[in-house]
DNA sequence: TTAGGGTTAG
């Protein structure tokens, strides 16, 4: 005991840089010298310590607890023991603490260090994104020929994986071949399973998968995450049907694969197949499913499955993924009152919470809620992300604030240190284009410091068909047609703007164009969710509906109505150059107002009635349902290709900006 | 100690 106290003194605190000096305990320990006792007593004693020691670390819940616990690790003489201290790394690495100002303290104390002590220190660097440095220490320790463990090369390959460093990786690989028996260890397989799969390297995951011997529900289900993000829900399918015991986590993986590969419909019926054959679900498991429902955007589904979750005891007011996951479902079902609920009863919130109740916010046309639920994130102390950004420039876009949106892109950098992607210079492009400055708009455009995608353009193609700018409007489109030549949207947006204009011969030019390139146009459909719950479709001009007689009866007598308030049908929404009869044809068949007719037929009065659309509304069908709500007082709510209006008493909640 | 999770613009 005397030589370590000595031992003590030599590592001053003092010789640790002074940036993390605070960080390790302060207390000097005692150097009295202690009564004598007896070898095989001071054994038992020393583990008895030990296991004290263990359990006060794993108690640990603040840097003041480590720092105490830790000061009482060198008073009683553990300061070599590798079995503590590696508990003390694992500590600071579950709690986040910079491994560089203490961790690497502590290790560096440690005279004989053994694989285990390494490799907490490995992982801790690793998770922390340092891959160098846990590279560094491995080689330190293959030079000392401290033999590896599993875990050791299991840590590294997540390093690889979180740096993208592939080449590294296959080095790594390279070696658990050369040491002695670790292509054989299946847990050591399956951490590289996971790194090639993750850095995309499908083929080099697949086979170890089919070389290396032995393989795991683990094995299986890395390699059908694999596929899953790789698009392939084929192979994922495939393989899923080979597994010969299927769990949970599997399951869940199919389940949110097709969810994440917007295929939602599988989804749901996964989901069913799980639950007829009584596989247990979680919350990971539901965030999937809420996921697809909220890509069918349809309340039937969100209905179905608020239920479902309810009686899981899965409340969005305590898992804060569920929740998130839920306010996103409501918002895109046309129900923003649900998603706030959901959002308010939440006891914790998150980025994702948040942005996600501000991107629901902004796509039902409340910019002042958003923006203001962005200002509380920011004072209670929620760092907001990139997305966070977009919900809120969106907001402004759609609400014509300029002045707002600029100051918020301007903070970003300057008081968020995020610096702005693409996409938030589309949705500036999209902010001034749609304020009507459509040449300061093109003028971002061009100047900014990253190269302009499709969304940027699209922006402003956008904004020169609602001010009916042609000259503009080829420059943009002119962009779009290298950026995304089979795009047949952006087609048949210049060709409306130059009809609007009355550019019959450009209009010609632009048909030309998609003729020659094969491009048919996608045609207009929404869908209505009948009183029965059953999903109905409608097309632009279909006739074919079996109700169509009333249907028309119901259109026409709502047309003569409108028209005594002052409505004339928009022939500026046909690009057609046909006669004005033909054009109020066009337009009285237009397949939201199908939808709307079938709508008011089919559904009792105290109900809104809720219809989606495939692409944007045109201008007339726009004035159109103002007019019906008001004359009707019904609420119409319909989801376009983009986000939400609401109808109500002759308004609607994009205040006629969209 | 290893597998499945929520928010994104025209």
């Amino acid at each position: 005991m005397v030589h370590l106290s000595h031992k003590f003194s030599t590592i001053p605190i003092n010789f640790i840089p002074k940036q993390f000096s605070k960080h390790l305990p302060q207390q000097i320990p005692s150097q009295t010298t202690p009564p004598f006792i007896p070898f095989s007593q001071r054994q038992n004693q020393r583990s008895l310590l030990e296991s004290q020691l263990i359990s006060a670390l794993n108690c640990c819940t603040s840097l003041p607890q480590i720092q105490q616990i830790h000061a009482r690790i060198l008073r009683k003489g553990f300061e070599q023991c590798c079995y503590v201290l590696t508990k003390l790394i694992r500590i600071l690495t579950k709690m986040e603490i910079p491994m560089d100002s203490y961790a690497k303290l502590v290790f560096n104390q440690v005279e004989n260090r053994n694989p285990f002590l390494c490799t907490a220190l490995i992982r801790g660097y690793c998770l922390q994104g340092l891959v160098k440095e846990s590279v560094l220490v491995y080689s330190e320790m293959r030079k000392k020929s401290v033999l590896p463990i599993s875990f050791t090369f299991s840590a590294l390959f997540k390093a690889c994986g979180v740096v993208n460093d592939v080449d590294l990786g296959r080095q790594i690989h390279g070696q658990t071949i050369l040491i002695g028996g670790f292509g054989f260890d299946l847990f050591v397989k399956n951490s590289l399973i996971e790194m090639y799969v993750k850095l995309g390297f499908l083929g080099c995951g697949r086979k170890v998968f089919d070389e290396l011997p032995g393989r795991d529900l683990i094995s299986w289900t890395e390699l059908i995450v694999g596929y899953v993000k790789a698009g392939d829900m084929e192979s994922a399918g495939e393989l899923f049907s080979e597994l010969p015991k299927k769990d949970m986590v599997a399951w869940t993986a199919m389940v949110t694969g097709y969810a994440q590969n917007a295929k939602p419909r599988e989804a749901l019926e996964f989901f069913q197949r799980m639950l007829n054959e009584g596989v247990e679900t979680d919350e990971v498991t539901l965030v999937g499913v809420i996921s697809a429902c909220a890509q069918l955007g349809a309340a039937k589904y969100a209905n179905w499955i608020r239920d479902i979750v309810e009686n899981l005891g899965f409340s969005p007011t305590r898992c804060v993924v569920v929740g998130s996951a839920l306010i996103d479902m409501y918002s895109k079902c046309g129900s923003v009152e649900d998603a706030y609920k959901a959002f308010k009863v939440m006891e914790e919130k998150n980025v994702f919470s948040y942005s996600s109740m501000i991107a629901g916010f902004a796509m039902h046309g409340y910019a002042y809620a958003a923006l203001e639920l962005f200002h509380e994130m920011v004072k209670i102390g929620i760092k907001p992300n990139k997305v966070t950004f977009i919900g809120v420039l969106t907001a402004c876009s759609h609400s014509r604030m300029v002045e707002q949106g600029r100051q918020i892109f301007e903070s970003m950098e300057e008081k968020f240190g995020i610096s702005p992607g693409v996409d938030h210079y589309s949705c500036m492009v999209d902010l001034l284009g749609r304020a009507g400055c459509l040449e300061e708009a093109l003028n971002l455009a061009e100047t900014m410091p990253l190269e302009p995608n499709g969304g940027v353009w699209g922006a402003l193609l956008g904004a020169c068909r609602t001010y009916s700018n042609p000259d503009i409007a080829q420059i943009a489109a002119n962009h779009l047609f290298e950026l995304e030549p089979n795009a047949i949207g952006n087609y048949i947006l210049l060709s409306n703007i130059y009809a609007s204009a009355g550019r019959w011969n450009d209009v010609l030019m632009v048909r030309k164009m998609m003729r020659e390139k094969g491009l048919r146009k996608n045609p207009g459909c929404s869908w209505l969710e009948t009183k029965k719950g059953v999903i109905q479709e409608f097309f632009a001009g279909d006739m074919s509906h079996p109700r169509y007689g009333e249907m028309k009866q119901v259109l026409e007598d709502l047309l003569n109505r409108l028209k005594a308030i002052g409505y004339q049908p928009n022939m500026n929404s046909i690009a057609y150059d046909v006669s004005d009869e033909e054009k109020r044809r066009i337009l009285i068949t237009h397949s939201e107002k199908l939808a709307l007719a079938f709508g008011l037929l089919d559904i009792n009065a105290d109900f809104p009635i809720r219809i989606m659309k495939n692409i944007r509304m045109c201008e007339d069908c726009h004035s159109f349902l103002c007019g019906v709500s008001q004359i009707t007082r019904r609420v119409i709510i319909v989801r376009d290709n983009l986000r939400f209006h609401h109808f109500h008493d002759g308004k609607c909640s994009c205040g006629n900006f969209w």
